[in-house]
RNA sequence: GGAGAGAUGGCCGAGUGGUCGAAGGCGCUCCCCUGCUAAGGGAGUAUAGGCUCAAAAGGCUUAUCGAGGGUUCGAAUCCCUCUCUCUCCGCCA
């Protein structure tokens, strides 16, 4: 969430910049609103505040055994404008709170202004992308001839865009698992965190992918259908939180949340957590992409990584963060790049990030397996996370988070980039360790 | 799932309709005193807003005692709903 005030004093530049991103904000409305908030802020105020003298005033006569009948009456007649003004202006600021909600955080100055994905900017690169002297496969073909890799009958089990993966495939999926957390915490300073999977409408509101990202969500509908209480007319007027739970998208979400209404000293800062989790994302609106394999999954695992640093520290610290991402590929071998994403590619609550794309021999393409964002004091307003700074008041956090990384992609990396001509693929020695020192999956012929 | 108890400031804890943003204690900060240490004395110590101000400072003001609603001129206090915590019973990985 921005913070109103910039709005309020830099109105125009605010919305240029929301611009860049290609965000249309409504100044009309929004300006009409405020000047109305304005107005009748002040008049609630007003008329409280003479509520409170009088309230006062009778306690005072009371206590005396005086008559306080007069006054009383006024008070009285007081009530009710006070009742109606209250909920004007609850009315305005729910709607200012509606817009203030829908808006994406300001992209960093330093980030390239684009249209599309095509206007993201390369920085670097590692490694060198593997010439076959064999027709390469892609990891379907390829975990399906080792027998490993099923998505027949994961389709049976659940559905379209699952995976099943039996024996070795299988371990390795939870070898890079351990792998990545054993790296973050013992290389990069992390905490291990062990977090719910399903979260509240709250902590999604927090990170930002509440209310305009719902419909990527998995809801778990709390209350029974029929035998239960179900949801009651009030529940949907009042637009409250009806209780429901989520399927986490990311651990990042609980995660972050973790310091949602906190405020932690300076001292601790930065926080660096970590968390292997399930992620579960419905993809709605993405039905045509990556329809073949496990690129594009309602069920993914993923170790992610997030940062809560001193707002001096946060650009530096995206940074590192990346960098440790990074290393993950690096120890495993795998070929990558980084890009700076432009304004029209970043997620919601960023205002810069990276992506590493992997490279994938069997699309003969780089393609994302880690996403690395500052999102500043977005999700901080969000969650009120908040630290008590070095002149003891409380001031919002930086929040960062990146993937470290994606697990299924990285399985897909391995098979695709570590294949070899007679269709085994070969497992990178920093993983042998955590295969019981395996060197290769074999087909089970 | 059943029965009961509870939720107050950084912490402990008082407060059953008014003068309460909230006693008291602990902790913390500053000052005084004491040649060190200990003890003692004094002052201060929640958060988010709004208006004012060029800005800072300041001033005025509102809200917040788990959350939401209600009663009342007035609610931490009374009523309702929800959430969470604890104890006991049952069930269970």
């Amino acid at each position: 969430m921005l913070d109103i005030q910039l709005l309020r004093s830099d109105l125009e530049g605010t919305v240029a910049r929301l611009a860049r991103r290609g965000h249309r904000f409504p100044v009309e409305e929004f300006s009409t609103l405020e000047t109305e908030r304005k107005l009748l802020q002040t008049r609630t105020q007003e008329l409280q505040a003479r509520r409170n003298t009088l309230s006062r005033q009778i306690g005072h006569a009371k206590g005396r055994s005086e008559d306080a009948s007069a006054i009383m009456a006024e008070a009285d007649g007081l009530g009710h404008d006070i009742g109606q003004v209250e909920s004007r202006l609850e009315r305005i600021q729910a709607e200012l709170q509606h817009i203030l909600l829908q808006t994406p955080n300001l992209p960093h100055v330093s980030v390239p202004v684009g249209k599309s994905e095509a206007d993201n900017r390369a920085v670097r690169s590692w490694g060198t992308p593997r010439v076959f002297e064999f027709a390469a496969k892609d990891h379907v073909s390829l975990g399906e001839s080792l027998g490993l890799l099923d998505f027949s009958t994961a389709a049976k089990l659940s559905g379209a865009r699952f995976s099943l993966m039996t024996g070795a495939l299988a371990r390795l999926h939870r070898a890079l698992a351990q792998f990545m957390l054993d790296t973050h915490t013992n290389e990069h300073g992390y905490v291990e965190a062990y977090v719910p999977y399903l979260v509240n409408a709250e902590s999604l509101l927090g990170t930002g992918q509440l209310p305009k990202f719902k419909e990527d969500l998995f809801e778990i509908p709390r209350r029974q259908e029929g035998g239960g209480r179900g949801f009651s007319p009030e529940d949907a007027r009042s637009g409250a939180d009806d209780g429901n739970l989520y399927l986490i998208p990311t651990a990042e979400v609980p995660l972050s949340n973790i310091v949602r209404d906190r405020i932690v000293p300076h001292e601790s800062l930065p926080l660096r957590l970590t968390a292997h989790t399930p992620c579960f994302r419905s993809e709605a609106g993405s039905y045509g992409r990556d329809t073949r394999g496990m690129i594009r999954q309602h069920q993914f695992d993923k170790v992610e990584l997030v940062q809560l640093v001193h707002p001096r520290q946060s650009y530096e610290a995206l940074e590192i963060l990346t960098g440790h991402a990074e290393k993950i590929l690096q120890k495993l071998g795998l070929p990558y790049r980084v890009m700076e994403l432009c304004t029209a590619d970043m997620g919601f609550s960023a205002t810069k990030t990276y992506d590493i794309e992997v490279w994938l021999p069997g699309q003969d393409a780089y393609r994302e397996i880690s996403s690395c964002s500052n999102c500043e004091a977005f999700q901080a307003r969000r969650m009120q996370a908040r630290f008590r700074n070095e002149k003891g008041r409380p001031e919002l956090l930086h929040t960062l988070n990146g993937s470290g990384l994606a697990i299924g992609r990285t399985l897909v990396a391995i098979l695709e980039n570590f294949q070899n001509a007679d269709g085994s693929v070969s497992i990178p020695e920093a993983l042998q360790p955590h295969m019981g020192g395996m060197d290769r999956l074999r087909g089970k012929a």
